[in-house]
DNA sequence: TCCTTATTGACATTCTATATCAATAAGGAT
DNA sequence: ATCCTTATTGATATAGAATGTCAATAAGGA
Protein backbone atom coordinates (compact mmCIF):
# COMPACT_ATOMS: atom_id res chain seq x y z
CA UNK A 1 0.00 0.00 0.00
CA UNK A 2 1.89 3.25 -0.85
CA UNK A 3 1.08 6.34 0.12
CA UNK A 4 -0.07 8.73 -2.12
CA UNK A 5 0.56 12.74 -1.54
CA UNK A 6 -3.07 14.58 -1.50
CA UNK A 7 -3.52 18.10 -1.11
CA UNK A 8 -6.18 16.82 1.66
CA UNK A 9 -3.89 15.18 3.49
CA UNK A 10 -1.49 18.15 3.51
CA UNK A 11 -4.35 20.81 4.73
CA UNK A 12 -4.61 18.13 7.65
CA UNK A 13 -0.98 17.92 8.72
CA UNK A 14 -0.53 22.13 8.01
CA UNK A 15 -4.08 22.90 10.34
CA UNK A 16 -2.59 20.91 13.49
CA UNK A 17 1.16 22.41 12.83
CA UNK A 18 -0.56 25.92 12.86
CA UNK A 19 -2.98 25.81 15.36
CA UNK A 20 -1.24 24.04 18.28
CA UNK A 21 -3.98 24.18 20.31
CA UNK A 22 -5.11 20.26 20.50
CA UNK A 23 -7.60 20.94 18.24
CA UNK A 24 -10.83 18.33 18.10
CA UNK A 25 -11.46 16.34 14.72
CA UNK A 26 -14.28 18.50 14.44
CA UNK A 27 -12.02 22.01 14.93
CA UNK A 28 -9.45 20.88 12.84
CA UNK A 29 -12.19 20.24 10.08
CA UNK A 30 -14.14 23.39 10.15
CA UNK A 31 -10.72 25.50 10.26
CA UNK A 32 -9.81 23.47 6.68
CA UNK A 33 -13.53 24.52 5.68
CA UNK A 34 -12.52 28.07 5.52
CA UNK A 35 -10.18 27.25 2.92
CA UNK A 36 -11.17 24.36 1.03
CA UNK A 37 -15.05 23.96 1.76
CA UNK A 38 -15.88 21.15 -0.19
CA UNK A 39 -13.71 18.96 2.62
CA UNK A 40 -15.60 15.89 3.51
CA UNK A 41 -15.60 15.19 7.15
CA UNK A 42 -14.42 11.67 6.94
CA UNK A 43 -11.46 12.61 4.98
CA UNK A 44 -10.39 14.72 7.91
CA UNK A 45 -10.76 11.70 10.22
CA UNK A 46 -9.17 9.55 7.88
CA UNK A 47 -6.07 12.14 7.75
CA UNK A 48 -5.59 12.27 11.51
CA UNK A 49 -5.75 8.73 11.64
CA UNK A 50 -3.08 8.19 9.25
CA UNK A 51 -1.10 10.90 10.28
CA UNK A 52 -0.77 9.34 13.77
CA UNK A 53 -0.12 6.00 12.15
CA UNK A 54 2.91 7.63 10.44
CA UNK A 55 3.95 9.53 13.97
CA UNK A 56 3.55 12.56 12.13
CA UNK A 57 0.91 13.98 14.90
CA UNK A 58 -0.02 12.11 18.02
CA UNK A 59 -3.93 11.60 19.14
CA UNK A 60 -4.73 12.84 23.23
CA UNK A 61 -7.59 10.60 24.11
CA UNK A 62 -9.57 12.51 26.52
CA UNK A 63 -11.65 10.47 28.72
CA UNK A 64 -14.99 11.80 28.63
CA UNK A 65 -14.65 14.71 25.61
CA UNK A 66 -13.38 13.79 21.98
CA UNK A 67 -9.96 13.04 21.38
CA UNK A 68 -7.57 15.57 20.60
CA UNK A 69 -4.54 15.84 18.62
CA UNK A 70 -1.17 17.20 19.03
CA UNK A 71 1.85 18.78 16.64
CA UNK A 72 4.29 17.21 19.79
CA UNK A 73 4.56 13.37 19.83
CA UNK A 74 6.62 13.08 22.73
CA UNK A 75 5.38 12.06 25.88
CA UNK A 76 4.06 14.51 28.33
CA UNK A 77 1.02 15.37 30.34
CA UNK A 78 -1.75 17.48 29.78
CA UNK A 79 -4.70 19.63 31.49
CA UNK A 80 -8.19 19.80 30.72
CA UNK A 81 -10.56 22.19 31.79
CA UNK A 82 -13.42 20.57 33.11
CA UNK A 83 -15.82 23.74 32.34
CA UNK A 84 -14.94 24.10 28.93
CA UNK A 85 -12.58 21.37 27.55
CA UNK A 86 -9.67 22.90 26.27
CA UNK A 87 -6.15 20.87 26.85
CA UNK A 88 -2.99 22.48 28.06
CA UNK A 89 0.18 20.91 28.05
CA UNK A 90 1.64 20.88 31.60
CA UNK A 91 5.31 20.81 32.69
CA UNK A 92 5.72 18.27 35.47
CA UNK A 93 9.45 18.79 37.54
CA UNK A 94 10.29 15.22 36.83
CA UNK A 95 7.32 12.67 35.53
CA UNK A 96 8.05 9.49 38.39
CA UNK A 97 8.23 6.01 36.46
CA UNK A 98 4.96 5.31 37.26
CA UNK A 99 5.32 2.00 35.59
CA UNK A 100 8.29 1.17 38.12
CA UNK A 101 6.44 1.83 40.93
CA UNK A 102 3.40 -0.99 39.92
CA UNK A 103 3.29 -3.25 43.02
CA UNK A 104 1.12 -5.67 41.69
CA UNK A 105 0.18 -5.45 38.04
CA UNK A 106 -2.23 -8.27 38.65
CA UNK A 107 -0.48 -9.91 35.50
CA UNK A 108 -0.98 -7.12 33.02
CA UNK A 109 2.26 -6.81 30.65
CA UNK A 110 1.93 -2.66 30.93
CA UNK A 111 2.60 -0.79 27.76
CA UNK A 112 2.33 2.70 28.53
CA UNK A 113 0.23 5.22 30.04
CA UNK A 114 -2.18 7.77 30.08
CA UNK A 115 -2.31 10.80 32.55
CA UNK A 116 -4.51 13.73 32.14
CA UNK A 117 -5.03 16.86 34.91
CA UNK A 118 -8.66 18.09 35.53
CA UNK A 119 -8.73 21.56 36.57
CA UNK A 120 -10.09 24.97 35.21
CA UNK A 121 -8.38 26.64 32.41
CA UNK A 122 -7.29 30.56 33.28
CA UNK A 123 -10.06 32.13 31.15
CA UNK A 124 -12.92 30.25 32.89
CA UNK A 125 -11.47 31.15 36.52
CA UNK A 126 -11.90 34.67 35.57
CA UNK A 127 -15.22 34.28 33.64
CA UNK A 128 -16.46 32.73 37.35
CA UNK A 129 -15.24 35.64 39.51
CA UNK A 130 -17.30 38.00 37.47
CA UNK B 1 -36.26 17.36 45.05
CA UNK B 2 -36.46 14.51 47.34
CA UNK B 3 -34.74 11.01 46.23
CA UNK B 4 -37.16 8.06 46.27
CA UNK B 5 -35.99 4.50 47.25
CA UNK B 6 -36.65 2.38 43.48
CA UNK B 7 -36.57 -0.81 43.21
CA UNK B 8 -34.69 0.11 39.89
CA UNK B 9 -31.89 2.29 41.79
CA UNK B 10 -31.40 -0.52 44.03
CA UNK B 11 -30.98 -3.21 41.49
CA UNK B 12 -28.66 -0.94 40.07
CA UNK B 13 -26.61 -0.38 43.48
CA UNK B 14 -26.63 -4.05 43.95
CA UNK B 15 -25.37 -5.27 40.87
CA UNK B 16 -22.30 -2.76 40.76
CA UNK B 17 -21.72 -4.14 44.45
CA UNK B 18 -21.94 -7.95 43.24
CA UNK B 19 -20.06 -7.28 40.38
CA UNK B 20 -16.63 -5.77 41.43
CA UNK B 21 -15.66 -6.04 37.85
CA UNK B 22 -15.81 -2.76 36.87
CA UNK B 23 -18.52 -3.18 34.82
CA UNK B 24 -19.99 -0.91 31.75
CA UNK B 25 -23.63 0.22 32.44
CA UNK B 26 -24.52 -2.14 29.30
CA UNK B 27 -23.01 -4.86 31.39
CA UNK B 28 -24.90 -3.79 34.03
CA UNK B 29 -28.04 -3.40 32.10
CA UNK B 30 -27.51 -7.17 30.83
CA UNK B 31 -27.20 -8.07 34.56
CA UNK B 32 -30.26 -6.58 35.99
CA UNK B 33 -32.20 -7.78 32.89
CA UNK B 34 -31.46 -11.69 33.80
CA UNK B 35 -34.06 -11.01 37.02
CA UNK B 36 -35.73 -7.40 35.81
CA UNK B 37 -36.18 -7.92 32.03
CA UNK B 38 -38.66 -4.59 31.70
CA UNK B 39 -36.27 -2.37 32.94
CA UNK B 40 -35.10 -0.03 30.55
CA UNK B 41 -31.45 0.88 29.52
CA UNK B 42 -31.90 4.40 30.25
CA UNK B 43 -32.85 4.28 33.85
CA UNK B 44 -29.82 2.14 34.40
CA UNK B 45 -27.65 4.88 32.75
CA UNK B 46 -29.97 7.89 35.05
CA UNK B 47 -29.19 5.29 38.24
CA UNK B 48 -25.83 4.87 37.63
CA UNK B 49 -25.53 9.06 37.27
CA UNK B 50 -27.39 9.19 40.15
CA UNK B 51 -25.47 7.16 42.25
CA UNK B 52 -22.56 8.66 41.12
CA UNK B 53 -23.30 11.66 42.15
CA UNK B 54 -24.65 10.43 45.77
CA UNK B 55 -21.11 8.75 46.02
CA UNK B 56 -22.13 5.75 46.40
CA UNK B 57 -20.43 4.47 43.53
CA UNK B 58 -17.27 6.15 41.07
CA UNK B 59 -17.31 6.35 37.26
CA UNK B 60 -14.04 5.81 35.51
CA UNK B 61 -13.89 7.00 32.39
CA UNK B 62 -11.84 5.28 30.30
CA UNK B 63 -10.13 6.93 26.75
CA UNK B 64 -11.66 5.04 23.79
CA UNK B 65 -14.21 2.74 25.65
CA UNK B 66 -17.51 3.27 27.39
CA UNK B 67 -17.39 4.61 30.95
CA UNK B 68 -17.05 2.07 33.89
CA UNK B 69 -18.24 1.81 37.33
CA UNK B 70 -16.53 1.00 40.69
CA UNK B 71 -17.84 -0.35 43.96
CA UNK B 72 -14.28 1.68 45.38
CA UNK B 73 -14.87 5.11 45.72
CA UNK B 74 -11.07 6.14 46.55
CA UNK B 75 -8.61 7.12 44.28
CA UNK B 76 -6.59 4.46 42.58
CA UNK B 77 -4.78 3.96 39.90
CA UNK B 78 -6.57 1.46 36.76
CA UNK B 79 -4.94 -0.47 34.44
CA UNK B 80 -7.03 -1.48 30.71
CA UNK B 81 -6.25 -4.48 28.49
CA UNK B 82 -5.81 -2.89 24.93
CA UNK B 83 -6.80 -6.22 23.49
CA UNK B 84 -10.39 -6.72 25.49
CA UNK B 85 -10.86 -3.82 27.33
CA UNK B 86 -11.00 -5.24 30.57
CA UNK B 87 -10.60 -2.71 33.41
CA UNK B 88 -8.37 -3.59 36.73
CA UNK B 89 -7.01 -2.05 39.58
CA UNK B 90 -3.38 -1.34 40.06
CA UNK B 91 -1.61 -1.10 43.19
CA UNK B 92 1.11 0.80 43.06
CA UNK B 93 3.81 0.81 45.56
CA UNK B 94 3.41 5.17 46.36
CA UNK B 95 1.55 7.42 44.13
CA UNK B 96 3.46 10.18 43.92
CA UNK B 97 1.64 13.53 44.81
CA UNK B 98 1.80 14.73 40.99
CA UNK B 99 -0.01 17.87 41.21
CA UNK B 100 3.29 18.83 43.76
CA UNK B 101 5.70 17.90 40.92
CA UNK B 102 3.80 20.21 38.60
CA UNK B 103 6.13 23.11 37.27
CA UNK B 104 4.17 25.30 34.70
CA UNK B 105 0.13 24.52 35.31
CA UNK B 106 -0.17 27.69 32.92
CA UNK B 107 -2.94 28.84 35.02
CA UNK B 108 -4.94 25.70 35.76
CA UNK B 109 -6.45 25.54 38.81
CA UNK B 110 -5.61 21.88 39.18
CA UNK B 111 -8.34 19.88 40.94
CA UNK B 112 -7.70 15.93 40.29
CA UNK B 113 -6.01 13.54 37.66
CA UNK B 114 -6.62 10.56 35.63
CA UNK B 115 -4.10 7.60 35.51
CA UNK B 116 -4.65 4.38 33.78
CA UNK B 117 -2.31 2.21 32.57
CA UNK B 118 -2.29 1.08 28.98
CA UNK B 119 -1.01 -2.84 28.67
CA UNK B 120 -2.39 -6.57 28.16
CA UNK B 121 -4.22 -8.58 30.77
CA UNK B 122 -3.25 -12.39 31.39
CA UNK B 123 -6.24 -13.86 29.32
CA UNK B 124 -5.06 -12.16 26.31
CA UNK B 125 -1.34 -12.40 26.77
CA UNK B 126 -1.97 -16.38 27.36
CA UNK B 127 -4.21 -16.60 24.38
CA UNK B 128 -1.71 -14.58 22.43
CA UNK B 129 0.83 -17.40 22.78
CA UNK B 130 -1.25 -20.17 21.60
C1' DT C 1 -56.87 6.62 50.57
C1' DC C 2 -55.50 10.61 48.14
C1' DC C 3 -52.06 13.74 45.85
C1' DT C 4 -47.93 15.50 44.43
C1' DT C 5 -44.13 14.74 41.73
C1' DA C 6 -39.84 11.88 41.32
C1' DT C 7 -39.04 8.17 38.46
C1' DT C 8 -39.79 4.94 34.89
C1' DG C 9 -39.98 2.88 30.09
C1' DA C 10 -40.05 3.68 25.35
C1' DC C 11 -38.23 6.24 21.96
C1' DA C 12 -35.86 9.96 19.71
C1' DT C 13 -31.76 12.54 19.49
C1' DT C 14 -26.96 13.98 19.99
C1' DC C 15 -22.25 13.22 19.43
C1' DT C 16 -17.97 10.95 18.10
C1' DA C 17 -16.04 8.00 15.05
C1' DT C 18 -15.83 4.50 11.56
C1' DA C 19 -17.57 1.74 7.43
C1' DT C 20 -19.23 1.54 2.62
C1' DC C 21 -18.85 2.53 -2.12
C1' DA C 22 -18.88 4.78 -6.58
C1' DA C 23 -16.15 8.60 -8.44
C1' DT C 24 -11.79 10.89 -8.58
C1' DA C 25 -6.99 11.71 -8.96
C1' DA C 26 -1.89 10.51 -7.68
C1' DG C 27 1.99 9.01 -9.73
C1' DG C 28 4.54 5.18 -11.93
C1' DA C 29 4.70 2.81 -16.48
C1' DT C 30 4.50 3.26 -21.39
C1' DA D 1 2.08 13.50 -22.85
C1' DT D 2 -1.11 9.49 -22.21
C1' DC D 3 -2.62 5.45 -20.01
C1' DC D 4 -3.57 2.46 -15.89
C1' DT D 5 -3.71 0.90 -11.46
C1' DT D 6 -5.46 1.73 -7.16
C1' DA D 7 -5.05 4.91 -3.05
C1' DT D 8 -7.95 8.43 -1.74
C1' DT D 9 -11.93 11.27 -1.71
C1' DG D 10 -16.82 12.88 -0.78
C1' DA D 11 -21.28 11.57 0.42
C1' DT D 12 -23.83 8.85 3.08
C1' DA D 13 -24.90 5.21 6.14
C1' DT D 14 -23.84 2.97 10.33
C1' DA D 15 -22.20 1.96 15.01
C1' DG D 16 -21.87 2.89 19.76
C1' DA D 17 -22.30 5.54 24.02
C1' DA D 18 -24.92 8.50 26.45
C1' DT D 19 -28.54 11.92 27.19
C1' DG D 20 -33.13 14.27 26.30
C1' DT D 21 -38.30 14.02 25.90
C1' DC D 22 -42.68 12.87 27.61
C1' DA D 23 -46.78 10.39 28.93
C1' DA D 24 -47.57 6.76 32.33
C1' DT D 25 -46.41 4.94 36.77
C1' DA D 26 -45.50 4.58 41.57
C1' DA D 27 -43.09 6.36 46.03
C1' DG D 28 -44.16 8.17 50.16
C1' DG D 29 -45.94 12.08 52.88
C1' DA D 30 -50.50 14.26 54.08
Amino acid sequence: MIKRNTVQRALVLEAVLRLRSHPTADEIYAEISKICPSISRATVYRNLQQLCEQGEIRRREIPGSPDRFDHLTNDHCHARCTLCGKVTDIEVEKVPDMEALVKDDHGFAISGMNLIFDGICPECRRKRND
